[in-house]
DNA sequence: CTGCCATTTTACCGGC
DNA sequence: GCCGGTAAAATGGCAG
């Protein structure tokens, strides 16, 4: 065995330092994505505001859709949740 | 005039700080209260699980009519919104 | 006795309803009491902001102070940041 | 000309309804996305935990390397994290 | 004790 | 360029 007992060690580091790297550059990628993305939709109302659209409007459109479809889903939990409760 | 320039700063400061702690004051016994009714939420639950009810459903409904409510406002704002658009 | 069984299955259906209901209604009037509240402690903050406090200073100030058992690290914090609020 | 005034206008106020509805949707098509890509952030932080590695250390490394200007506290703070991260 | 949910804090974006 | 408000992130608390 040509490994002391601080070399093993060491290696371990490596590899835990190596598999920390490697995790925090996927997010950061995947930040970057979703900082891009963000941009687009930045975009779009800008387009929109061009177009003559209010963006204030728009944002309670969207915002009110989300909240709508939101709401269905509670529905169907609570109605999931009251079959289950009844054994139906 | 009795108060060199250090002296008036001093006070100053001393009325900043009088200020400050009396802002923090406020808040704190403010926050207290909230951790109260928390608390009296709290048993609210309890009691209604000693009665033999799904506190996870109940939850589920006040979450439901909460949204509800929310969704109400929004179309209400959205309304006033379109008002004011066009000038009505 | 006048009742058929599931009459008398109706009326507890009823009572179980109600209760629900009441203890339901409970819980919103206190969540709206905590709501209102929470907004009391906004306003202070407003009014702080107002007279040239640093919001987010207070609100580190109060989260050192709700840690009665704070650390000497913790204590020299507060000590620097009253500092610095103090411009000393 | 087979077109009134009123008609004109009609088809005018349906093209900007067809113009709203399509900027709409495309946000909301991008909103998705950017969700998607939070809920991958998500699971990257879920996988690490998975590993032994903490959650709130990682959060704090990347935050400090978005500071690509960090002053001299913040490397010695983040050399402290790597520090504590890997038990030296 | 683990995962989920609510609350709180931070950051962003539009408006003035 | 700043302020205010709104959405996202992060932390803390609670149920299971």
């Amino acid at each position: 065995m040509a490994e002391t007992a601080e070399t093993a060690e060491a290696q371990v580091g490596g590899i835990v330092s190596a598999q920390l790297r490697s995790l925090i550059e996927r997010i950061e990628r995947l930040e970057q994505e979703k900082a891009e993305t963000a941009g687009a939709i930045r975009d779009v109302y800008a387009e929109a505001k061009g177009n003559g659209f209010d963006v204030r409007t728009m944002r309670t459109i969207i915002r009110l859709r989300k909240l709508e479809s939101a709401d269905r889903q509670e529905q169907e939990a609570l109605l999931e949740l009251y079959r289950a409760a009844l054994g139906v």
